[in-house]
DNA sequence: TCGTGTTTGTTGAACATTCATTCAAAATGG
DNA sequence: CCATTTTGAATGAATGTTCAACAAACACGA
């Protein structure tokens, strides 16, 4: 309830801000000193860890008084969802307008799709580690497990139908949804690589792989290149 | 959520208890005691998370008293490396025994490899959760990381000389490195997604996912079959 | 078998520390 | 001058660790 209403209130500010008007009026500034604690957040997991992040830790890192959290947001858990919250959209309208961008070849959708999840913006050490972060605590925290699971909602749904179009395209002996899930769950496992082992594994090379999988299920589509 | 609750507390209780006949109390054993902490301390990582795993529950959760732990371990940060390094040695002598009862054919040995990850002890919410919540520590604990990526070295090093052995046998136009890292991250990647939304997947269909992938890489060697 | 001293394992309360939260007071800006 | 935002010290709760006392197993001589 009260999630869905931060993400309503991020959203309209988002979307009924206009170019110019940054620093004008006390909503703007809160919301700004909002972001500026959430990337602060993002930060103090990236480098202790959730089990070591504290309030103090963000507070610092912001450059602000110790009792400031709890007058933007009410508890560290309320931080800790919306900073979450603020990843989940980030990381949808990343891929959305990755897809936007996409002419409306299958193939350069799925390819489209698969290398915005390889793109700087959201595959770098800090978010990564940011989101193992919470995916570590999501099984025992009912409210991560649905901010996470929910924008993965639409992308699987995206993923499968893209999916089932070359699929049907290419005449390939393939199951839709397996394949959707098979090549989800390889770009989750390469984030997970390139986090557990960032110097084993650079962030091209994790790509490169994610495309040796697609050329793997789409033979006719994606043409096979030496890693 | 339900479900959930009483699966974990079944794993408690198990774990609290005088497991195969073992003898409890005073006579057990200084290795049974400290195999006992590990496994109620897996079940603390299940239950609450990483970052709510208090001593404290540990010895509730072995039905011993506060002060246990640290005799038996020296501190908090020793039992939880000890336990991971339980669970690595654990998850390596079992993908080895797979790969040791598997013929000498390395299709059948690929399958019993990557099969392997889907046994069911291997394979439970309980463990995954574990393997989850230790993820979400690595990056800013090296130990962690170590652990994490000692056992999946070797682990590697296998697949990856599989691959090649079928890339050779079979003709394909793969590189063996790259492959076996896609394999590897799928296979990660579906652990997390088993772990992440436990009653939207099953087990069974997680390993459809990655022998359907199996059979993208390596159609001549694996039969396609729907579903 | 018993008695006795020693080692080892266990307990639970006390202690010190860390941390999220609260709030009165101060600063800021319109 | 009023509303809003920020500060930083105080507070109280939670938790890892220590330790003195206690109990069980053990060793060994009689």
């Amino acid at each position: 309830m009260l999630e869905q209403d931060l993400l309503m209130k991020n959203d309209a500010a988002t979307a009924a801000r206009p170019a110019e008007g940054e620093r004008r009026g006390r909503k703007a500034s809160k919301e700004t000193r909002r972001l500026q604690l959430i990337e602060a957040t993002i930060d103090s997991l990236a480098r202790r860890g959730y089990s070591e992040t504290t309030m103090a830790d963000v507070a610092d890192g912001a450059g602000l008084s110790r009792g400031i959290v709890n007058f933007h947001f009410e508890s560290k858990e309320k931080l800790l969802v919306a900073t979450l919250q603020h990843m989940a959209e980030e990381y949808s309208a990343h891929w959305r307008g990755a897809l936007g961008k996409a002419g409306p070849e299958p193939a350069a959708r799925l390819a489209a799709l698969v290398g915005a999840d390889f793109d700087r913006a959201i595959c770098n050490r800090r978010k990564l580690t940011a989101w193992c972060a919470f995916w570590g605590e999501a099984r025992s925290r009912p409210t991560y497990q649905a901010l996470c699971g929910a924008s993965d909602e639409a992308y699987h749904e995206a993923l499968t139908a893209l999916c089932a179009e070359m699929i049907e395209a290419g005449g390939y002996a393939l199951d839709a949804r397996q394949t959707a899930i098979a090549i989800e769950a390889t770009l989750e496992g390469l984030w997970l690589r390139l986090m557990l082992r960032g110097g084993d594994i650079t962030r091209e090379k994790a790509h490169d792989a994610a495309k040796t999988m697609l050329t793997a299920f789409f033979p006719r589509h994606f043409a096979r290149k030496a890693g």
